[in-house]
DNA sequence: AGCACGCCGACT
DNA sequence: GTCGGCGTGCTC
């Protein structure tokens, strides 16, 4: 559909609405100047208050709250267009779409859309250094190795050369200085290069074809969401890339969603190898420069794929013709704060306003997903085993009741055993525990004090290598103190429990001569890093690795073939519905890590719940059965996916006036047969960050829209000045 | 989100 | 007498 003046349909005064990437209540109306023109979606600058604001031409909302159109006396002009494309018609219509469902203004969901301000700006023209005179009079070796550079390439910038000839870049300024160097300049932007789809990729099986055409043949069929479930190493991301390259092949960019980009390493190079060149990247820890270039890159369609995190999803797209997300049950893709909202769910939200198709991946989807899959909703794609193995590997349980490790450790008899045999035969081990640090508790053994940071209710945790107590909610972290911080006494405190450094301790001790590593997120310092420690594991430079979660994540490594789980029942506390449900995921990933096609490894875990559900699923491998009975206790008790959540989430650092807030809010919640309100109980963290949380969660049949219910819900409550009220459509964790 | 205004405590 | 702390309110 192509855009139609803005202002077509509007009073004769010019009145163009414009949404402002700030958290007001609507879209603002702004008058054009004469002889302009405005489209929906171009990005202005308009006068907000004493100062200039980036907008973009919207054309819907902009009502005032009581409907009646702003007085046109207020109305100022629109004070210049930003030279980028507009922002897409799906893109606005997916603005709209996150904010009505999430409950958010739709100001500050479009900020995620506009999340880099110079990106608007026309690209700087880069200064590069080329060679203008003879050597200077003093030609040190720094200088030296400036020059050679110089003289062996293309002129590259100061930041460039300083950093491949290891000097300071005030080495290249004095070399300008001296007349040697002379600023050139460069094209201002280093282009994206374009994926290759006609590059011939890896030879697929015929199952693995199969699974490929009924994803490619989706692409360009309008919208549909299609689940493509397969253990590792089955070759879902080679399948899922010839439906990228089916899009390319169209002239549309795609999407690719990842939970962490930071061990996306072998992922990357797996792209290059099907498509030739690397994706475009978008994650948090992007550089201002990279992000810049690549918000203007996707604008302009120059960037055809992107991976990224969650945010990606926000990108301005104006071709985008598929989305993938892989890991899709993965918890890292729901946004906590700000905007709350799930990015797996909203991937499915932007194929349906872009009316593209969307695959959603896993080894272990999310029940949800399942679901959908189950109803129809979803096609479901299933990937058979690697060379026809067992869908995991065979898993035993070890009962910590009957077979406890000696005091103080933290290995059964039985793992232990598995671990020297598995060190005899020259094969690798992986040991999990999903805590990071030393201890999880340190305790007063006088007067039973227990160590909590000071902002949260929670425990600091002990990192014995840092000789610090840290904080895994809020980064609060205190050298270890010698004394206890109650009663004083000396000596007195004692390490409770283990983490991945204790455990570290435990196997150097009994296995010297073991190659030990420890892999956890605080542990690999950035990508490279992590990329560095597969490729240890992968070459066997290590005999034992013991890892947190970050382990469980998409590699295989053909050496290992014993995998114990030091504590099955850790994510079974707290009573949370979805914690059988997340456990049995997380320990299925993690077990999947053992065995190759010659030998099909072992699984053990260390329970004091052999009989539990999720152990017993994991045990006997009836994946399908637990998944069901899961299924059918949600269903009975009316929880998603068959029924709706929305937690309202009052936080301050006064109790009392939080309480209060709460307080009035349970006052005034609906009163239908159709929701229940439950609530308020302190939130599962009821101090975050020096802030008391106290939580109330709405329950509702699918059929009821909530969002209108919520919204005169807190229409009724003012709340005290001190306290924030927060909006969680469909929580993930929940009680 | 900024940037005003405004209303109380410590300074040249 | 002023400088300045940050609570409250507004921006088409």
């Amino acid at each position: 559909m192509p855009d139609t003046p803005a202002n077509q349909d509007s009073e004769d005064d010019g009145r163009v609405r414009v949404l402002i990437p700030l958290p007001l209540p609507g879209a603002y109306d702004y008058r054009l100047p004469p002889e302009t023109d405005a489209i929906p979606g171009q990005v202005v600058r308009v006068p907000l208050g004493r100062r200039t604001v980036r907008g973009v031409v919207w054309d819907q909302g902009g009502k005032t709250a009581d409907g009646t159109p702003v007085d046109a006396a207020k109305l100022r002009d629109i004070a210049g267009f930003y030279d980028v494309p507009p922002l897409p018609e799906a893109s606005r219509r997916f603005v709209d779409w996150v904010a009505a469902y999430t409950l958010s203004l739709p100001g500050s969901v479009l900020r995620m859309c506009m999340s880099v301000p110079d990106a608007l700006e026309p690209p700087r023209p880069r200064i590069a250094y080329a060679r203008a005179g003879p050597d200077p009079d003093r030609l040190t070796p720094a200088r030296g190795r400036v020059l050679e550079l110089v003289d062996a390439g293309p002129p590259r910038t100061q930041s460039d050369l300083a950093e491949a000839a290891a000097v300071t870049p005030g080495v290249v300024r004095g070399l300008e200085k001296a007349g040697t160097l002379a600023p050139v300049e460069l094209p201002p932007d280093r282009p994206f290069a374009c994926p290759d789809h006609a590059r011939p990729g890896p030879a697929l099986s015929d199952e693995q074809q199969a699974a490929a055409d009924t994803l490619s043949a989706a692409v360009g069929d309008g919208f549909s969401v299609s689940l493509l479930e397969g253990v590792t190493g089955s070759g879902k991301t080679e399948v899922y890339f010839e439906a990228i390259a089916r899009a390319l092949a169209d002239g549309k960019q795609a999407l690719v969603l990842l939970p962490e980009i930071a061990l996306g390493a072998q992922w990357l190079t797996r792209f290059e190898d099907r498509f030739g060149v690397r994706p475009a990247e978008w994650h948090s820890d992007l550089r201002a420069g990279q992000r810049r270039r690549t918000w203007r890159a996707v604008a302009f369609g120059e960037a055809r794929v992107v991976v990224g995190a969650r945010s990606a999803l926000f990108l301005p797209y104006p071709e985008l013709g598929l989305v993938v997300v892989d890991e899709e049950h993965d918890a890292s893709f729901k946004q906590e704060d700000g905007v709350i909202y799930s990015a797996r769910d909203m991937a499915v939200v932007r194929g349906q306003v872009g009316s593209i198709p969307v695959v959603l991946a896993s080894a272990t989807p999310s029940l949800e997903t399942l679901v959908n899959a189950g109803t129809g909703r979803y096609r479901h794609v299933h990937l058979p085993n690697r060379h026809g193995q067992a869908e995991l590997p065979a898993i035993e349980t070890v009962d910590l009741r009957a077979d406890p490790p000696p005091r103080g450790q933290w290995l059964s008899p039985t793992l232990h055993d598995a671990v020297r045999a598995t060190l005899e035969s020259g094969e690798q081990t992986l040991l999990f525990l999903n805590r990071r640090g030393y201890a999880p508790l340190t305790l007063c053994s006088t007067c039973g004090h227990r160590i909590e940071c000071p902002s949260c209710s929670a425990w600091l945790v002990e990192h014995r290598l840092a000789r610090r107590l840290q904080c895994h909610h809020c980064g609060y972290s205190t050298r270890l103190p010698e004394t206890c911080p109650q009663c004083g006494d000396e000596d007195s405190l004692k390490a409770c429990g283990p983490g991945v450094e204790r455990l570290a301790e435990e196997i150097t001790a009994e296995f010297p001569d073991a190659r030990v590593a420890v892999m956890a997120s605080d542990t690999l310092h950035g990508p490279q890093a992590a990329a560095e420690f597969i490729r240890r594991i992968a070459e066997y430079e290590l005999d034992l690795i013991i890892g947190t979660q970050v382990v469980a994540k998409g590699h295989h490594f053909p050496l290992l073939t014993l995998v114990g789980v030091i504590d099955a029942d850790l994510g079974l506390a707290g009573g949370d519905l979805r914690a059988t449900e997340r456990t049995f995921q997380l320990l299925s990933q993690v077990a999947g890590r053992a065995g190759r096609a010659a030998h099909p490894g072992r699984v053990v875990l260390q329970t004091y719940m052999p009989d539990h559900p999720v152990i017993a699923a994991l045990t006997s491998g009836d994946k399908d059965g637990f998944l069901a009975r899961e299924a059918d206790g949600r269903r009975a008790a009316g929880m998603p996916p068959f029924g709706r959540l929305v937690a309202v989430i009052v936080s301050g650092p006064n109790l009392e006036s939080v309480q209060r807030t709460a307080a009035n809010l349970a006052r005034a919640a609906p009163r239908t047969d159709r929701v229940q309100v439950f609530g308020p109980a302190p939130a599962p963290l009821s101090m975050l960050r020096g802030r008391h949380r106290v939580r109330l969660l709405l329950k509702a049949s699918r059929s009821v829209a909530v969002q209108p219910l919520l919204r005169a819900w807190m229409n009724a409550v003012e709340p005290s000045n001190d306290v924030r009220v927060q909006i969680d459509v469909d929580p993930y964790a929940f009680q």
